[in-house]
DNA sequence: TTGCAATTGTAAGAAAACCGTAAGAATTTT
DNA sequence: AAAATTCTTACGGTTTTCTTACAATTGCAA
C-alpha cells in the first residue's frame, strides 16, 4: 500500500486535486508539470505507476510516455480533457495501459489505479524478460542486438536511417508514431516540416520489406495520426 | 557475491555513480578512466565483468574492448550516451555482450550485470576453447598459427600487410572495424588520414580471395562504419 | 653494389549509396 | 466537391567507398 504514483499535468490545480485523491487512499505521490520532469522523475524506482496528461506544452505527454517506456515498463494511465479530439488521443495513447477523461470521477480514477497496480505487480515486469532476443512478426524477424532485419529468412539491407526507423517501430509493435515523433527520435533533433522526409523513408522501407508496398502489411499508416508496425 | 567489476569512463562522476550502484548490490568495483588503464586493470583475475564507455579520449572504448578480449574472455557491457550516433555505437559494439545507454536506469544496469555474470559463470569460458585451431568460413580457411589462408584449399599468397589485416578480420568474424581501427592495429601507430591506404589493401585482398571482388562475399563494407568478415 | 621485382602508399577521378526536397498523383475524410 | 493527408516518383547534392595509375620504398639476388 506504500506505492508511489507519479502525476503529470501542466495545470498544478489538477495535479493537486489528483494527488489529494490518491493520498487519501494511502498512495504516495510525486508531481511533475511537464514531460521532461516526468521522464526524470520516473527514474526513481519507487514510482510504480504514472498518471499523465497527453496534451502538454514542452515535451508533450506522448513523447514523454514513449521515453518513459524505454526506461521502465510502468503502467501508464493517460488523462485527457473530454473536449480534445478523442480519436487522436486514443490513437496516440495506445502505448498506455488505460485512459481517463477529465473531469474525472475520483472513484473511477482510484479503481483504475488499483486495477493497474494489481495487474502490474502480479505480472511483474514481463517485458524486461523478453527484452532480449529475436523479435518475430509474421514474415519478419528483427534482431535488436545486431540490428539485422530478415524477411522470409533473408537479410534485408537497410541504410542507417532506415535501420533506425525500423528499430523504433519494431521495438514498439502496434504503437502509433506520428511522423514528427519518428523524426525527433531518429534524427535526435526537433522536427520542423519533416513529414515528407519521414514519409519517403517509410516508402523505401516498405519497398524492401513489403510484398506489395502499395498495400503494406507491416508498416501501416493510421490516418491523421502516424505510422505503426502491425502485429501479425 | 564477491565478484569484482571494472568500471571504465572518462567522467569520474559517472564512474562513481555506477560504482555506488554496484557496491550497494554487494559487488566489488575497480575503476579506470581511460582505455589504457582498463586494459591494464583487466589483467587482475579478480575482475569478472567490465562496464565500459565506448566514446573516450586516448584509447577509446572499442579499441580497449578488442585488446581486452584478446587477453581475457570477460563479459563486457558497453555504455554510451543516448545522444551519440546509435547506429555507429551499435555497429562497433557487436563484440560486446550487452549494451546500456546513459543516463542509465540503475535497476536495469544491475539486472544486466547480474544476467551477464550468471551467463558467464554458468557457461564458463567456452570461447577460450575454440580460440585455437583452424578457422573455417565458407570457401576460406585460415590457420592463425601458421598465418596461412586458403581459398578452396589452395593457399592464397598474401603480403605481410595483407596477412595482418586478414588475421585481424578472421579472428573477429562478424565484427565491424572502422578503417581507422584497422590502421591502428595493423600498423601499430595512430591513424591519420589513413582510410584510403586501408581501402586499397582491402581491395587487393578482395582481389585474391573473392570470386567477384566487386561484390565481395567475405570482406564486406558496412556503410559509414567500417569493414567486417562476413560469416558463412 | 646494383638491378629487379614485389610491396606499399598516395592521389585523384569514378562509382555507388544515401538523403532530402519538391511536385504532382492518389486516397481518405468532411 | 473540397480539403486534408498520404503516396509516389524523380532529381540533385552530399558523403562514402571503389578503382586505377603511378611513384616511392623495400627486399632480395645477381
Amino acid at each position: 500500500m506504500n506505492e508511489c504514483i507519479l502525476v503529470v499535468d501542466d495545470d498544478p490545480e489538477i495535479v493537486n486535486a489528483i494527488a489529494i485523491t490518491l493520498e487519501r487512499e494511502g498512495y504516495r505521490v510525486r508531481r511533475a508539470c511537464d514531460g521532461l520532469q516526468a521522464v526524470e522523475a520516473c527514474l526513481d524506482p519507487a514510482v510504480k505507476l504514472i498518471l499523465i496528461d497527453v496534451m502538454m506544452p514542452k515535451l508533450d505527454g506522448l513523447s514523454a510516455l514513449l521515453r518513459i517506456r524505454e526506461k521502465r515498463n510502468l503502467p501508464v494511465i493517460v488523462l485527457s480533457a473530454k473536449s480534445e479530439d478523442t480519436d487522436k488521443i486514443l490513437g496516440l495513447s495506445m502505448g498506455a495501459d488505460d485512459y481517463v477523461t477529465k473531469p474525472y470521477n475520483p472513484q473511477e480514477l482510484i479503481a483504475r489505479v488499483r486495477s493497474q497496480l494489481r495487474r502490474y505487480t502480479s505480472l511483474g515486469d514481463v517485458n524486461a524478460e523478453r527484452r532480449q532476443g529475436l523479435l518475430v512478426n509474421g514474415r519478419l524477424t528483427y534482431d535488436p542486438a545486431g540490428r539485422v532485419l530478415r524477411a522470409d529468412g533473408d537479410e534485408v539491407k537497410l541504410t542507417p536511417t532506415e535501420t533506425k526507423i525500423v528499430d523504433l517501430l519494431f521495438r514498439h509493435p502496434g504503437q502509433i508514431f506520428p511522423a514528427e515523433e519518428i523524426y525527433r527520435r531518429v534524427w535526435n533533433e526537433d522536427a520542423y516540416s519533416c513529414e515528407n522526409t519521414v514519409m519517403v523513408h517509410i516508402r523505401r522501407i516498405r519497398e524492401k520489406i513489403e510484398l506489395n508496398p502499395k498495400e503494406p502489411d507491416y508498416i501501416k499508416v493510421v490516418w491523421g495520426i502516424g505510422y505503426k508496425m502491425e502485429q501479425h
